[in-house]
DNA sequence: GTCCGACGCTGCTGTAGGTAAGCGCATCCT
DNA sequence: AGGATGCGCTTACCTACAGCAGCGTCGGAC
């Protein structure tokens, strides 16, 4: 049996971690939450940039929980082409769509290094059991996930390249803010313009000269892996990007 | 208490359904299984063509399943356009995804006469929890549907009209087959040149074109509501559909 | 009847964005 | 030092698609 003040220090090491804070956005976490939480963090694992974690038509994978450093999860087509489905970053599932499924239906890479926790379904499933909060938590943000790849659709289908690019950034900002990383001014960035163009549906010339419009524009500099919002206003408004997104600071459910 | 026969006769009604069909796809169905689902068929209601049944912003709205007819959900951007995320035919949710933020993310458009049967949310965790077969079955269908998302979104990134039209088409074909309605030859398809072109991210008129161009060169016939598949093979070869899709004919998990 | 609105179809013109190619500047290798 | 290699940046040219305008057909309202 672990003493109550024992308990307490790992609910208190836990609850910065990037998974926590965001969880945190959308319920307030107990104690008891947070140690459970904890205890999903053990089987810690790391991957080197660009070697693929996952791929598609591969069966049986374990779920990761992202704990530092960006991934992606794309499509391949037969022309060689492919087509980001979405980023992740700290604090967000790789590959938890596909664990119902058999087979996984898309290829997951690190951009850069990253350190991810591996969670057997089975336990997941037991914690989700032992506290209902936590499971609300993960549902909700799997239900913003997915609206997230809606809105990236709906930018696909019917946003230009500059309004697209700026939505993006926009949106990787909130993302980045909520975990920790980030603020309203900008963030640490490390996609290329290559990246940038295959999630964005361009070519990465043209992605080369949406970003200087919009850093033209004083809009925003994407420069030297960094990305600062220049006019974050003028941004919101080019964008049609739902600002409460950008703005929640505490927990939506309390 | 109703006595066995007038149960096996309820479960008889109901397996035809396009909802029953859909989910006995995936999972076989115990006559339990039916009868639990014929008790979310009860409050069933009727909507024309035309009228949004669910507004973004609005919030608490129940979750419905479609018994007969098609409709949309879409987005709306400010430029007065809207991007169609996905359509929805007999046997699919209607509002699924939203019920676990407080406000619906979109709008719900019935494209022709709508039957569907309302299911308050605490009615569909009952019957979760009494047939953890039909929880399964459900959250498979879930998945199934974002997939599907995932999928439209690398159409509207990485194919051309053309690529993305047959795309589309062989992909509806796939999900009315499996409900019953519609074979491999084709199906009857209530969607105006105006709803494809929101779909597909393009303008009415080029949807014209690439109609005529799929007819000319052999491949697909869609006029007077019907689609016809020409030349399937040659279809999914153009479209890179995975065919797979198209053929299983029992449930996936036994 | 004839008016009117949906919807389908086509031709013309303009443009957003793709393709190809090349340069500069890092970093890494040997 | 010299050559790879990767990424950012730019220019010139080309095409897939949009926008607009117009015309035909069907079906419903009056």
């Amino acid at each position: 049996m672990v003493r109550p003040d024992a308990k307490r220090l790992c609910a208190m090491t836990i609850v910065n971690s990037p998974f926590a804070r965001k969880l945190a956005a959308f319920v307030t976490l107990s104690d008891s939450d947070l140690t459970v939480l904890s205890d999903l963090y053990r089987r810690r694992r790391v991957f080197p940039a660009g070697r693929d974690l996952m791929h598609q038509g591969q069966t049986s994978h374990p779920v990761y929980i992202l704990a530092d450093g960006w991934a992606c999860s794309y499509k391949l087509l037969p022309g060689g082409t492919r087509q980001i489905v979405d980023f992740q970053i700290p604090g967000d599932f790789l590959g938890l769509r596909s664990v119902l499924f058999r087979t996984a239906d898309h290829n997951i890479e690190p951009i850069t290094r990253v350190e991810a926790s591996e969670v057997m379904a089975h336990d997941l499933l037991d914690a989700f059991a032992r506290t209902p909060r936590l499971a609300t938590a993960v549902l909700w943000a799997a239900s913003r996930d997915e609206a997230m790849v809606v809105e990236h659709l709906v930018g696909l289908g019917r946003r230009n390249a500059v309004e697209r690019t700026a939505h993006f950034l926009l949106e990787m900002g909130a993302r980045l803010k909520l975990v920790g990383i980030g603020s309203k001014a900008g963030f640490a960035c490390p996609l290329s313009q290559y990246l940038l163009a295959d999630a964005l549906g361009l070519s990465a010339v043209h992605i080369n000269r949406v970003l200087r419009e919009l850093r033209e524009d004083g809009l925003l500099t994407f420069q030297h892996g960094q990305v600062v919002f220049d006019d974050l206003a003028g941004l919101v408004k080019l964008a049609d990007f739902d600002a409460a997104y950008l703005d929640h600071d505490g927990p939506l459910l309390r």
